[in-house]
RNA sequence: CGGGGCGUAGCUCAGCCUGGUUAGAGCGCCUGGUUUGGGACCAGGAAGUCGGAGGUUCGAAUCCUCUCGCCCCGACCA
């Protein structure tokens, strides 16, 4: 294929090693080189090029060096994550994405049961006073809190509906628990014996924001949010950091996002808390990501809502507080780590469907030769059990599943859909599925399958009698362990040392990522800081401290390091 | 909330400047046929209160006013 064009209706982005990528019109990347000898007849320009690969296929996807920001949206959408609702900043989570949220909510769930953790339900709505309770909260929540002002609505004289029934006292909707769960706690906690208390929650908050984007940053959004009671500081202190390493560990183990722990700068503390602590995560395009907070929240809830207790001392006592959460912005998170132009790419261990079998057949005996082969692929991949018991289930779009995993709703289905085979290989491809299994009868012949991996669109032919569930497992933990080392061999690669403000500032502008230097941290400084970088304290890693140094701003001698950088 | 851009079929957009039959195209969707190992082709078909409201006009997708929404940038934030 000696395809040779201009590059005059192409805008050349980049050129590494001889290679060129060019982004088309159509907004298609492709990779070239240059032709050495001419003779083509299409030479128009000066340069030629011969087409290498097409470097982006997916029609419908922005490339991420064109735009990232499009291309973050246009991966949601054909893969059918989430949509816009009639509300603005509200999103619907489509079964898709809601599926990753399931198994997220699995497997933190199991974490949190297994830290001795218990889930209840607190309400939706809450008095507006409970907000104004402690101090530093009402400051920070009351700009972005929706209110519930009147019970019902009524036609008016126009004969258009209006509100009436108006509440003697507001009413908010949470943006997060504290206030009423204090509130709760003050009621259930008398004794030290009644301590501690482990409670969680899975619901949605809502906070109205300005700007919004999809999983990142939506009005009402889906949580989990921790709420413990504590009877010695030190014991807060400890369940503060034991949730910060579940969520890290989550993070590293089931999303293959590694993460950086660390405290949060007063500046950037939760409103109410004495210490928040953080895990950061840095996305593809070198903006970090707060990916889940820790907070000790110390007496300032217990004595805002009195939750009081009399003490192993026969002396009452305000109880020591945390809390923590992480959110649907985990999914955000995910697709901005590890996804590529050709669209989504899920981590194995929170993926609905991990294998994608594409049939291929011309006329029907071709069809009833793999259709058998097939049905012997997910009796070794399933069991005769589930196999039979997947013909009394309804197939959604006509597509069969299969439970690979049961407890851990993970499937593998079958695209018999009436369309082409490369078709096939698009849609699954953009949905992240980590495997796709080929059979056409070449294989059926040969007792062997085309395995398609997702991460690096690489394939090999298996033999079916390696087939197992063991070895699809072994298979998809190796995706699982790459995906975590290529995105911390990208981390690692994108944290750099500045000695001096200048440097910072340079690194900042150049390289974004993180930019670890010793600092003191200050809130007039940081904003003065945020102001000229854009880039925020992220947080004080835990590793590090202790070396002394100089502030990079006032030149004093410290022993704190922190980490700066842009942040969604 | 400030600045910029955009709202016409499910999606991407043309038409608007200079108002005038029945509002178009590509993709997608449906039907039939030929096809099928990485995004097929032919034929036929369904689909739009031109974001909404008001105004100007004999007549508005087109002009004017207001309004709502989306995207990008800033301030705010998990």
């Amino acid at each position: 294929m000696c395809k040779s064009l201009s590059l005059r209706d192409c805008r050349c982005a980049g050129n590494g090693g001889g290679v060129f990528r060019a982004d088309s019109p159509s907004g298609m990347t492709r990779e070239f080189r240059p032709l050495a000898s001419a003779g083509c007849p299409s030479y128009k320009s000066g340069f030629r090029f011969v087409l290498i690969r097409n470097a982006s296929m997916a029609k419908n996807i922005k490339p991420r060096a064109t735009d990232y920001a499009q291309w973050y949206l246009d991966v949601i959408a054909a893969s059918q994550l989430a949509d816009y609702s009639p509300v603005k900043g509200c999103m619907v989570i489509r079964p898709e994405g809601y599926a990753i949220w399931e198994a997220i909510q699995r497997d933190l769930d199991r974490r949190f049961k297994d830290t001795g953790h218990v889930n209840a339900y607190f309400p939706l709505l809450i008095p507006q006073s409970f907000l104004t309770k402690e101090a530093e909260h009402v400051e920070g929540f009351a700009m972005e809190c929706a209110i519930v002002t009147h019970s019902k609505l009524q036609k008016g004289a126009d004969g258009k509906l209006v509100p009436a029934g108006e509440l003697e006292e507001p009413l908010i909707i949470r943006p997060t628990s504290e206030t009423i769960i204090g509130h709760m706690y003050a009621q259930w906690i008398q004794s030290y014996r009644d301590l501690p208390v482990l409670i969680n929650q899975w619901c949605n908050v809502m906070r109205w924001e300005m700007r919004t984007r999809l999983f990142l940053r939506t009005a009402e959004f889906l949580w989990q949010e921790g709420h413990t009671a504590h009877e010695t500081p030190e014991e807060a202190q400890e369940e503060t950091l034991r949730m910060l390493d579940v969520y890290a560990a989550f993070a590293e183990e089931s999303l293959a996002i590694p993460v950086i722990k660390g405290a949060k700068t007063d500046a950037e503390k939760f409103p109410g808390a004495v210490t928040t602590y953080c895990i950061e995560a840095l996305m593809q395009d070198s903006k970090a990501l707060q990916a889940g907070t820790s907070h000790n929240l110390g007496q300032n809830f217990s004595k805002a809502f009195d939750i009081k207790f009399l003490g192993r001392d026969q002396k009452l006592q305000h109880a020591w507080t945390t809390s923590w959460g992480v959110s649907t912005r985990l999914i955000g998170a995910m697709i901005m780590a590890h996804s590529d132009d050709e669209g989504l790419i899920i981590p194995p261990k929170v993926a609905p469907t991990v294998v994608a079998i594409v049939p291929i057949f011309r006329s029907p005996e071709e069809e009833a030769k793999v259709k058998g082969f097939i049905e012997t692929l997910l009796v070794q991949l399933c069991g005769q059990a589930e196999v039979d018991a997947a013909k009394t289930r309804s197939a959604r779009n006509g597509i069969p599943r299969y439970f690979f995993d049961k407890a851990a709703n993970q499937q593998i289905l079958v695209d018999w859909r009436d369309a082409r085979p490369g078709d096939k290989q698009y849609h699954w491809e953009q949905r992240g599925i980590p495997f796709r299994m080929e059979v056409g009868p070449r294989d059926v012949d040969g007792g062997a399958l085309v395995l398609k991996k997702r991460l690096d669109r690489s394939k090999e032919i298996v033999q079916l009698t390696q087939v197992a569930p063991d070895w699809l497992r072994a298979k998809l933990d190796a995706v699982q362990q790459e995906m975590l080392d290529k995105a911390r061999a990208f981390r690692d690669g994108n944290i750099r040392a500045a000695a001096s403000y200048d440097e910072l500032k340079k690194t900042l502008a150049e390289h974004g990522g993180f930019v670890r230097c010793h600092f003191i941290p200050n809130k007039e400084v940081e904003a003065k800081i945020k102001d000229e970088t854009k880039a925020t304290v992220r947080c004080i890693p835990f590793d590090g401290q202790g070396v002394a140094g100089k502030c990079i701003y006032t030149g004093q001698e410290t022993t704190t390091q922190v980490l700066f950088a842009q942040a969604y």
